[in-house]
DNA sequence: AGCACGCCGACT
DNA sequence: GTCGGCGTGCTC
């Protein structure tokens, strides 16, 4: 019957080069009803026993023996095989070892953990003939019971040999433990064993000094449906012992029960129904139902300005999904994954939703996470990592803010959830949703070649205008005397809007601009020992701190370079402006916002709670507040400084400086009274804020497109960045040559290679970084081995001093 | 990745 | 002579 399932490939838990490939199993016949493709197991894999995913069956074949698979380690295969060729096709794509890929898809808690441990063999008695170190080892160990290997090392004249034939020996016990780091909650119910009647004559019968017992007895006998332990104490104010005492005498069933660990504290959602649809949002939802229906593969890029209720179009197309028995995915970027919008989400579908976002423990998210795999919840909303939710019909799935940078990866496996995502509706014949008022130059690309179906939102719901932007050129304010960081405008603006009685945002854009120390004499910075970057200054502790290594030190009285005592702290900081902003206008009431002020669990939520409930008239921060806030009396945005990240060595950079203008001016004015943006620049006159503050969407597209073709830039080229880092700078340039010499026979045709070049930072922590970029045309089939190439390149850890990371962009 | 095996110099 | 270091090669 299962004759198929007899032999397993599996994927062992090895990230290397040598083993990225299945190795054969045999299935124990008991295992053969259990064992499923995603199915996670323990196999022995050389003297070793390691954790494996099963990827497919192969046929039987009897020419090697193979060696049978030890345990299937969960009852619901943690993936589906949709998810597991999707990992085939991530590691692929991504240049990564297949098992790398696969854990990324599963939480945390079942990525297991390997411990060795040394320990006394149970056999073993005559240690008084050995030497004294190995008598110690054995002492200590029976004092302890057992000892890593790393432990033991650390004793004297204890080597690996050593403990290698003392194992052989027969004299102590080298084990692998690999188990799963699963702690799953568990609740005790009591409930009722007897009938009421019965339990009411055992109360009576007992003793007179059992109060306790005759309490409880006499709650259940009242209450006989099972509920938590905890709440049965809290009702009889009985103790744990005595519910206990009840339960082994049979008259109380004692059961534990694994529970969801709660993250939302069993707070309730309030229900909200579906808002009437304009004309317009109506299209939108059209697009996004009709493919639905035919259970097509299709991607929607709904490009909706700021606030014309995208948010409403997801809900209604998710309930759509949910009522033609298919589940949906909804990512959204982490940054914007607060309390607010999990309260829509969960207000619109209450308990048929689970939440994936890096404020959860390892265990809540593996709770949130076994919701989706065992079907009890038809929604995932989250983060990137939520791309990979093992639904196994999926209908939709929404990418929010589809431009944001953060659904790329940064560790291996350094996938871009749009890609992802694009690959699994394929696989189910579900419509992917691209939401965003300022689509990532691909996305639009795609977009206007007719690649996917473009939808536009042009109108604000209830038809509120767009506020005004005036950008200021600081360059003039310098002229004219003004040397503080705000300009005459912003100054004047703030203060008519906080005598209104509305309420501010400024926003600095902090990327590349945060204080450093700067000599007046020498011009110097006081830069990291062991990076290439200035050293931020932190007033809270009055330190110098390195962003990259976490270097700190006191700030310096005299210049290290020169020993002028004329040192300046440079740059605009929040803690800066606020206090700026106290000089200027006192009285004024802020809020600040930052990694410093957001640190707090729930912090973030709290801030933004007293701003919307007008106890500040200024919020002020940075990234964090540019997404999705929305105050009915914000009328005025403020961006302290446009150009801080356009001057980055990034493709990206005039890109990224148009999608956050155009965000932030859509927090202003987003109800009755009219908002307005004011932008300070250095660089008015550039096409990415002279675009942005006149609304000009579809012309700055086109200007950036023109812009990329020309210097041949994604989309118009796919793009792999090989970053390597070493040590010695002498080592990584010699590695940049030899890698570039190394890859020009595998050029495809059409593709070039550059570098090596220094990275944009070219030191971090004391490695130094060299670039080598290669590009290659769009659509490109004729690999010439080029993939091959780089994924050796990729494992490539050389003298373990080199390292290696490849990233891919573009088509 | 680990961990054999195996080859070679340097200590009791 | 063994001890201990490090370079290959293999894991179903």
């Amino acid at each position: 019957m299962n004759d198929h399932k007899r032999v397993a490939r599996v994927f062992v838990d090895v990230p290397s080069q040598q083993t990225d490939r299945p190795f054969d199993y045999e299935v124990p016949t008991a295992m053969r009803d259990e064992v499923e493709v995603g199915s996670r197991v323990r196999v022995p894999f050389g003297p070793r026993k390691l954790l494996g995913y099963v990827v497919a069956f192969a046929p039987v074949s009897d020419a090697p023996r193979l060696k049978p698979i030890l345990e299937v380690l969960d009852l619901v295969p943690p993936l589906t095989p949709e998810l597991v060729s999707l990992a085939r096709w991530v590691a692929q794509q991504y240049l990564c070892p297949v098992i790398t890929a696969l854990h990324a898809m599963v939480p945390a808690v079942l990525k297991g953990r390997y411990q060795r441990i040394c320990r006394v063999h149970p056999d073993f008695a005559e240690e008084d003939l050995l030497p004294e170190h190995e008598r110690e080892l054995i002492r200590q160990l029976r004092e302890k019971g057992e000892m890593s290997p790393e432990q033991a090392l650390k004793l004297p004249r204890v080597s690996r040999f050593l403990l290698r034939r003392m194992a052989a020996d027969k004299r102590i016990i080298i084990e692998e433990r690999a188990g799963d780091r699963v702690t799953r909650k568990t609740v005790i119910w009591v409930g009722a064993a007897k009938t009421s009647e019965v339990l009411r004559r055992e109360a009576k019968a007992l003793p007179a000094q059992a109060r306790r017992q005759k309490e409880v007895l006499q709650y259940v006998a009242d209450h006989p449906d099972p509920i938590p332990l905890a709440q049965l104490l809290t009702e009889t104010g009985a103790v744990h012992a005595t519910v206990k005492r009840l339960a082994e005498k049979g008259l109380l069933t004692w059961e534990e029960r694994e529970e969801y660990r709660d993250p939302f504290g069993g707070r309730s959602f309030e229900r909200t129904e579906p808002l009437p649809l304009t004309p317009e949002q109506h299209q939108a939802y059209d697009a996004i139902a009709e493919p639905l229906k035919r259970r097509e593969p299709r991607t929607v890029l709904l490009h909706g300005v700021t606030g014309s209720g995208k948010t409403e179009i997801y809900l209604q197309a998710i309930t759509e999904t949910l009522n033609k028995g298919r589940q949906a995915i909804v990512l959204v970027p982490e940054i914007s994954l607060t309390p607010q919008m999990v309260r829509r989400f969960k207000g619109r579908f209450g308990d048929d939703v689970a939440v994936l976002h890096s404020g959860l423990s390892d265990g809540e998210r593996y709770d949130e996470w076994r919701k989706i795999r065992s079907g009890e919840v038809r929604v995932a909303i989250g983060a990137r990592s939520a791309v990979f939710a093992p639904f196994e019909n999926i209908g939709l799935i929404i990418i929010d803010e589809e431009h944001e940078s953060s659904y790329k990866q940064e560790e291996q496996p350094k996938y871009h959830a749009r890609l992802v995502a694009s690959k699994r509706i394929e696989a189910h014949g579900a419509v992917l949703v691209l939401g965003t008022a300022t689509p990532s130059v691909e996305s639009y690309y795609q977009a206007r070649t007719g690649k996917l179906e473009w939808v536009t939102l042009n109108q604000r719901v209830h038809g509120r205008p767009f506020p005004q932007v005036d950008v200021v050129d600081m360059r003039n304010e310098l002229r004219g005397g003004n040397r503080s960081i705000f300009s005459r405008p912003l100054k004047q603006a703030l203060m008519e809007c906080v005598d209104r009685g509305e309420q501010a945002v400024l926003f600095l854009n902090r990327r590349g601009y945060s204080t450093f120390v700067l000599c007046r004499d020498c011009g110097k910075t006081v830069e990291c020992p062991h990076c290439d970057i200035s050293l931020t200054y932190h007033r809270t502790n009055r330190t110098l701190r390195c962003h990259y290594c976490g270097h700190a030190e006191p700030v310096p009285q005299t210049c290290p370079s020169c020993g002028s005592s004329h040192i300046r702290y440079f740059g605009t900081g929040t803690q800066r402006v606020e206090e700026e902003l106290a000089r200027q206008l006192p009285g004024l009431r802020v809020i600040r916002m930052d990694v410093d002020t957001t640190n707090r669990k729930g912090a973030h939520e709290r801030l933004l709670t007293a701003f919307g409930e007008g106890k500040a008239d200024v919020l002020l921060g940075t990234q964090m507040i540019a997404k999705g806030l929305d105050f009915p009396k914000v009328t005025l945005v403020g961006v302290i400084a446009a150009d801080t990240m356009l001057h980055l060595p990034d493709y990206r950079a005039a890109e990224r400086t148009f999608q956050l203008l155009t965000q932030v001016s859509g927090r202003a004015g987003r109800h009755e009274r009219p908002g307005r943006v004011v932008v300070q620049t250095y660089t008015p006159e550039h096409y990415s804020i002279q675009m942005a503050a006149r609304y000009e969407t579809e012309p700055f597209y086109i200007q950036e497109c023109r812009l990329r073709k020309q210097h041949r830039y994604p989309p118009y080229c796919g793009l792999f960045t090989i970053l390597l880092s070493h040590t010695d700078k002498g080592a990584v340039m010699q590695a940049g040559m030899r890698t570039v010499r190394g890859l020009q026979p595998y050029m495809p045709e059409g593709a070039e290679i550059l570098g090596p070049v220094p990275a944009p930072i070219p030191r971090i922590k004391d490695r130094y970084r060299l670039q080598v970029m290669i590009k290659v045309p769009p659509h490109t089939d004729e690999w010439n081995g080029l993939t091959e190439k780089l994924r050796s390149l990729s494992f490539l850890l050389g003298d373990d001093e080199l390292r290696v990371s490849i990233d891919r962009e573009g088509i």
